[in-house]
DNA sequence: ATTATAATGGAAAGCGCTTTCGTTAGGAGT
DNA sequence: ACTCCTAACGAAAGCGCTTTCCATTATAAT
């Protein structure tokens, strides 16, 4: 390995100024600049980041930390995009993502794990915050998200809103019996929008049958199935359902299917999530789009900001959209 | 930060012997190994991976480099899959994911990058091999997925024969009339799905007219889209059509419900991939599925094996599978 | 009791870099 | 000719850890 220490005698400088050369500082002649340079050039020098952060405790890394109880890791259709969009924001500060394993179970071992990589921030995702929150110690720059919490940074969508707006687009199509496939109850995500769907039903007045809101656990297209299967049992049938995840509403569109029903004829479908699929299913998934890119977008400016001392809000709130395509229509 | 020689003096024992009792070597005392890991507990200590890997050269990390061409990075919903296998591989044997950013275009930055972070290896995905090969000086242990190359290890699925598979298929089926719309042809596993196709055409006797050999890019939805309306424009039609690609296959299969027609009733499709979509678009698209996981984890032990000086086998081909879904039917 | 041997512990160097602070030389000012 | 600055550079310490090699002590063998 090159170091530090090849290129002085190269360039006939000390390391200190090789060092100061690399480091931009402004105190090092024209001329010594360009002979360390044309050594480096030469002996194809690389510095040594582990070094580096020896020497300056900061590793340029950012931890992405995922709750693996939904088993997909990495490829879940939703945060893979998050982490996408975060990911495209802090390369621009020449920080990297480190994955790091997850000893399930042992959250206090994960929180140790980043500390001991020396990262600089984390990004929690999917996560129960039973991962870091309350950590005694030196806390570590975090953000958080879907998950709504006082002391660091989190982002999320505007669950209540999004539900809201669902429910307001299929009032004005008509739609009166109107039933929610809600998500896990203990997840923010799935509280909030059951909240949001509550609220609108009580704005427009509608009535609205216990039965009428059915878990589809956590937001999987198996959940989502069980859900409509219960649902299609009832006597006194929805017209339409708003589901709380896009996998969970090809669930049910699934079932509907199945029954010989049709969507949106028999019954009006609307999705949360706008995932990649939702356009391409048969009919096309009306949903509640969030924005993932800008969530991780977000996330990252507050994260950068944290660990910049800059310390901002605490919370952002992403606005949704309503996406309509074709699996709602009239009464 | 709690270090070493706090250890030490909590211990009363000197920083060589914290280090072995950390580091688990048999020459020390119970006692000795007794009273490092109290105070190692009481300071709640975390060793700093830095300077370890500064002192031992290996870092645990092992670099991910994605090509960027497809645009969506990490969300992408083949790769995503190959590296979570990869991963929940080298997790057991503790190493982390460093997810490096791309210097897009600047492909020797990227080799040095990974330099720079003392990866232990790296894992090379959706590439056209200009980032990382032939670079003259000592080389990281590298794997490749999708690109089959002499000197690292590489890993990919048997594209030919699941292009043979689908042809087959399509064959005993009764379809004669088959055409196929291609990968992109610089790509390796267009190609190899091109030729699998063409030879298996041959071996069944039947007639490939060269319109009947459409190119549809980079395995886009988009390029499936406009690959299909030049088939669909054809005066002589064909019945069936092998795509190299899920989601080039979802683009066509939407071409042709968009032009009155339907699948399978006049065209039978089969895709490539089976990405998590496939089994729930309409009708659930036959396809040549690729074992995602297996891919990874052979990914995985590969470069494991190379990271410990046991090289083994250059190259790992692993066997893909006809999905049999709705998108075909016999003529 | 004496010597050989094994078990245990520690001093110190080194991994590659940053950063403080001091030194030197040259130019400006009088 | 002399002092005073400033600009340029380097010595050395330090970041937290591993590892070699030597010193000491305990144990076994005679």
């Amino acid at each position: 390995m090159t170091t530090i220490y090849d290129i002085a005698k190269r360039s006939g400088y000390s390391i200190t100024t090789v060092s100061k050369v690399l480091n931009n500082y402004k105190n090092v002649s024209e001329k010594a600049k360009r002979a360390v340079l044309e050594a480096v050039e030469e002996l194809g020098y690389t510095p040594n980041s582990s070094a580096r952060t020896l020497a300056t405790n900061k590793s340029w890394m950012i931890g992405v930390v995922f709750a693996e109880h939904l088993g997909v890791g990495i490829a879940h259709p939703f945060f893979s995009e998050v982490i996408e969009g975060f990911k495209k924001h802090v390369e621009l500060y020449n920080y990297d993502l480190l994955f790091v394993s997850r000893h399930m179970g042992m959250q206090r071992e994960t929180y140790k794990h980043l500390k001991h990589r020396g990262v600089d921030g984390v990004i929690v995702v999917q996560s129960f915050g039973d991962d870091f929150i309350g950590q005694e110690e030196s806390p570590i720059p975090a953000v958080y998200i879907d998950l709504p919490l006082e002391t660091p940074g989190s982002v999320y969508s505007d669950n209540r809103h999004g539900a809201q707006l669902a429910v307001d687009y299929l009032v004005e199509l008509g739609h009166r019996k109107i039933a929610h496939i809600m998500g896990e109850q203990t997840s923010f995500a799935g509280i909030e929008r059951a909240k949001g769907f509550k609220k609108a039903m009580a704005n427009h007045g509608l009535d609205l049958p216990e039965h009428y809101l059915v878990n589809g656990g956590f937001f999987s297209y198996e959940g989502g199935r069980e859900a409509m299967i219960r649902l299609l049992a009832l006597q006194d049938r929805p017209t339409a359902v708003v589901v709380a995840g896009d996998n969970m509403a090809l669930g049910a569109m699934k079932v509907i299917k199945e029954a010989g029903l049709s969507v949106p004829g028999d019954i009006s479908l609307i999705g949360f999530d706008d995932i990649a699929i939702a356009k391409h299913v048969d009919p096309p998934l009306t949903t509640i789009r969030q924005d993932k890119e800008l969530i991780g977008r977000q996330a990252a400016i507050m994260l950068l900001n944290q660990i910049n001392g800059d310390d901002s809000g605490m919370t952002k709130v992403v606005p949704v959209q309503l996406i309509k395509r074709e699996s709602c229509r009239p009464i």
